[in-house]
DNA sequence: TAATTAGGAATGAATGTTCATTCCGCTGAA
DNA sequence: TTCAGCGGAATGAACATTCATTCCTAATTA
């Protein structure tokens, strides 16, 4: 069982768009193989089965994701300059990965995800609560329960995406600055 | 085929919660019947299928959702009193009807949706479009995307949700407050 | 160089399971 | 006794997964 080829890589790809677009419950095997033009039994050679092959998926985005928010983190730059980095993370990382950030997003929590999963995903949200407790012992963040305030930033830019995706909305530079100030002004002590 | 009995509402009801929790795709009919205690057999007396049912659900709490804004809308007061309004029927409908807002909120644009369910949600979103348009004309409210705000606001009003039911968080008044203040500096021009 | 062959990789038809839906016998009310 | 309403076993379709077979590639032999 090779650990990373072509193949592989394709299959993670396609499983990603599939259950980002129609969620893991509505997304068969035979689909994914498809859409990664492989066999469906190729797919059973890369990953034990499919719960494997999204926690799979789930686990290595969280990572990506949590690298891409660390690096080059400013931590000695002010909480607005911090939360700058974090949000122009956040639009770096989902224009390289197109479907990576909804599909976490959209799962989650649920209930095929294992332990490692939800262990990831929660070192995760832990980072994102620490910057936001310092600013608020800072005086500078709003004293709202730090989940209530990841959900509006991560909730309004991947709704605006969504449009951005659809051909809704076009996407420009004033666009995401716009959407920043919003989600800055959100969280914020006023 | 009655229209309405105790037995079509607990599977109305049951199915609700299920959908809510797990989705309409990881949820079975077997689940709902067990869930409703009737027997699998009896929802099919009362729904075609699970389909008819799911939009059943769909449009029933969309529009009840939008009659909740609309009742006693203060359509000559203030934008920010009219956005009081609107926060405020959201948390009266949430605590009236635990699940029906994030069964909305995370099978909406779904792919078993019939027309009419696309229609009643557009018409509920096109009011709170309507309201948004309303305050950027007056200066009040941002320049960005409608779709965007409405995104901030419902996300950041159901996750804070998530965490009072699930029990992290207590649901306090101030909570409440704060989370609204939160949402109006999101989207009010400043 | 050309032919042969071993063994890992890939496939998709076959299998067993789970689901939505149907069907039929039971129950209690009139 | 009848029959509307119900329950849950029965059915067939669709699914995840398996497995016998084929396909490739690269090493070996002549």
């Amino acid at each position: 069982m090779p650990a990373s080829t072509i193949k592989r890589d394709n299959i993670l790809s396609s499983a990603l768009m599939l259950f980002a677009e129609r969620g893991f419950d509505a997304t068969t095997i035979p689909m994914i193989a498809n859409e990664a033009q492989v066999g469906a039994g190729t797919i059973y050679r890369y990953f034990d089965n499919k719960e494997v092959l999204v926690n799979t998926l789930f686990q290595y985005y969280v990572k990506m994701f949590a690298d891409t928010l660390a690096e080059d983190y400013p931590g000695n730059s002010s909480i607005r300059e911090q939360f700058h980095h974090l949000f122009r993370g956040m639009t770096r990382f989902t224009s390289e990965h197109e479907h990576a950030l909804y599909f976490i997003k959209t799962h989650n929590g649920a209930y095929f995800l294992d332990n490692t999963s939800r262990e990831d995903f929660d070192r995760l949200l832990n980072r994102l609560k620490h910057f936001l407790d310092q600013g608020k012992e800072a005086g500078i963040i709003r004293d709202l329960p730090s989940m209530a305030m990841i959900a509006i930033i991560f909730g309004g830019f991947l709704e605006l995406h969504q449009l951005v995706r659809s051909g809704n909305i076009e996407e420009t530079d004033d666009l995401f600055i716009g959407v920043e100030e919003s989600c800055w002004d959100a969280i914020r002590y006023h």
